[in-house]
DNA sequence: ATACGTGGAC
């Protein structure tokens, strides 16, 4: 064993025994410190020692601090491993990014005879798990009940968590059904599993008749809503678990902040902040991003750069947070000084901080910058670009006009494009009326991405801009034959810490009347501003009168007549949308703006607008 | 004589 360095060390310079050894090996807490112990074990003999060698396998194949290659190599010194060295080394292997090589363990083990027991498969099933090896967890499935682990709660809680998060939820369900020993941990697995494949009716039912639950019985339904967009479900479920007295912790507060940032409710999301101090929980990393994730879509930066400079562990996640917090606000340039600092930090972007910063000089035109950071993702940093990243870079250079860059970067890319690569070009198309290449994508996208309704708009939008009405009324046609639909349009507005949603053309609103009458007159002075609206992107087969009608009920539009009607003149007022604001929206928003002279902060789905004396801080470029 | 299953982010 050529790597294992017997160097002499103050610590170890007395004679270690028997005794002296195990707890040192227990309290050891870095590689390096484990290695030298190790050296001595080999010095003194105790190396032989079954159980001294199965410490030093728990301490390596532990995720933090350990290490696998040199646990591996441990294993493979000891003459035979038995059953708690194998389960260490398929744990090792489940965590890791090889986890293939828990299962060639585990074949081995079968191979050599080596029995296993409780824990074996656990470990194994985690593996089976990253993997999504659907076929190995039937067959290990098998192996369970023939060494009659079926009674295992364990087992069974691994075996109903693979099912339940790779696909085979109604599998996990026979299984759970025909169980005798359940716990809270197997409801919470259903729950989870339900949750993640969209079924959130029977997902609340299992939790609802839950006789126990506890601080994750809730947490997995909270986050299960916020996966689904049931962000205002996810509100209520939190404030009713505090009703029921159950204290959240850190991943129940993530769950609800991150709901609270879709939403954009940033007087609830204050509030959990506010209860975290008091509470007095720990920012972790996770925690931290969150919270800056929250400040920066609720519209408040500054908050977010104060929390950021408080958290005193700056992983880079905290950066990233911070940087992608700037792109969406439009602010490039702190995106950029930001991006720098980090780096002098020494702490290095990984993809995600990547996509940030791209976005960043997307989204304020930042072209060269962009440029260049897009070739020190290789260049430099020696990661390889993402799908994502050229999304980034087309968005940037279409956006920037570079309609005919934009499409050669996708031309020549070393991966097939997918629906958001040429999404952003067909934007880019829009905003700089191409309307010969933006009908050849919208053909694309439709064939590429034929589920997603959006893409029938798009296209059907794109000919109708350039008058080509029969073929826009056709796409329409096709989306509605092929039984697609679109995500309808939401927009919401925060009053007083109560969130109030609106649907395009929704009536479900206690002052619908109210809103829609103020939006009358809203829109007669508009009128006698001059302002006619632009009528040729919406439904085809409408007649002129309806297509009014129609644009007039956007959901952004609703929730700014809501807004002016309940604030006092002067006061911001602030929209969140869950799409991309409309062409027509955002001409309005700029007059009203004017007109009522107020400040409008509008979130949309990519960015932050912020309307002001008939202006907008995207430069109409979104 | 040691370990095992459930929830969070950019």
């Amino acid at each position: 064993m050529p790597s294992i360095t017997l160097s002499p060390t103050k610590q170890l310079s007395l004679e270690l025994n028997a005794t002296q050894t195990p707890s040192l090996l227990e309290r050891c807490s870095k590689m390096e410190e484990l290695k030298r112990i190790h050296a001595h074990m080999f010095k003194t003999g105790l190396v032989a020692d079954t159980i001294l060698v199965s410490k030093v396998l728990t301490f390596c194949v532990s995720p933090k601090y350990g290490n696998l290659e040199y646990a591996q190599m441990v294993f493979d010194r000891v003459n035979r491993p038995n059953t708690f060295m194998y389960n260490a080394m398929i744990k090792g292997y489940a965590k890791s990014n090889k986890p293939e090589k828990a299962l060639l363990l585990y074949q081995h083990m079968l191979y050599v005879s080596v029995p296993h027991n409780s824990y074996t498969f656990p470990f194994l099933l985690k593996a089976c798990s990253s993997l999504s090896a659907m076929e190995e967890t039937k067959q290990i499935h098998a192996h369970v009940i023939k060494l009659g682990f079926a009674s295992e709660v364990y087992a069974t809680n691994s075996l109903l968590h693979v099912y339940a998060t790779s696909g085979s939820i109604n599998a996990a369900r026979l299984l759970f059904d025909q169980v005798s020993e359940r716990d809270i941990v197997s409801c919470n697995t259903m729950v989870d599993g339900y949750a993640k494949c969209g079924k959130m009716e029977i997902a609340y039912e299992i939790f609802k008749d839950m006789p126990t639950k506890n601080v994750i019985s809730w947490t997995t339904m909270i986050s299960g809503y916020v996966g689904a967009g049931m962000h205002k479900e996810a509100l209520n479920l939190f404030h009713e678990m505090q009703t029921e007295g159950v204290k959240p912790d850190n991943v129940a507060l993530a769950s609800i902040l991150s709901a609270c940032s879709c939403l954009g409710a940033l007087d609830q999301g204050r509030w959990i902040h506010a209860y975290i101090d008091k509470i007095g929980i720990e920012i972790d990393p996770i925690l931290g991003c969150v919270l800056i994730d929250m400040y920066a879509k609720c519209g408040d930066m500054e908050e977010a750069l104060e929390l950021f400079k408080k958290v005193k562990k700056k992983e880079v996640s905290l950066w990233t947070a911070l940087i992608s917090g700037f792109a969406i606000h439009g602010r490039g340039r702190e995106a950029l000084d930001w991006f720098e600092n980090m780096q002098k930090e020494g702490i290095k972007p990984n993809h995600i901080t990547f996509t940030a910063i791209l976005t960043a000089c997307s989204h304020s035109g930042l072209v060269d910058a962009g440029k260049s950071l897009f070739e020190s993702i290789s260049g430099v940093h020696k990661l390889s670009p993402r799908i994502e990243h050229y999304g980034c870079m087309v968005d940037l250079l279409g956006r920037a006009g570079f309609l005919k860059e934009a499409k050669g970067l996708i031309e020549k890319m070393p991966v097939k494009p997918n629906a958001v690569v040429w999404g952003a070009l067909l934007n880019a198309c829009r905003m700089h009326r191409n309307v010969e290449l933006g009908k050849k994508i919208g053909k694309i996208l439709v064939e590429d991405d034929s589920d997603h309704g959006d893409r029938y708009i798009h296209l059907a939008s794109v000919h109708a801009a350039a008058g080509d009405w029969d073929q826009a009324v056709q796409t329409r046609r096709q989306m509605k034959e092929r039984g697609v639909s679109k995500l309808p349009g939401c927009s919401a507005i925060s009053l007083n810490g109560v969130v109030h949603e609106f649907l395009a053309g929704g009536r479900s609103h206690p002052h619908t009347t109210e809103i829609y009458h103020m939006w009358d007159n809203i829109a007669e002075r508009l009128k006698k501003e001059g302002y006619k609206p632009a009528l040729q992107n919406l439904l085809l087969d409408l007649e002129d009168e309806a297509k009014e009608m129609a644009i007039n009920q956007h959901s952004e539009k609703l929730a700014i007549a809501f807004g002016l009607l309940r604030t006092k003149p002067g006061t911001t007022i602030r929209i969140f949308k869950n799409l991309r604001i409309c062409e027509d929206c955002h001409t309005v928003t700029k007059l009203i703006s004017e007109i009522y002279d107020r400040e409008i902060v509008m979130r949309d789905r990519t960015r932050f607008h912020i309307f002001r004396n008939g202006n907008c801080t995207c430069g109409d470029k979104w």
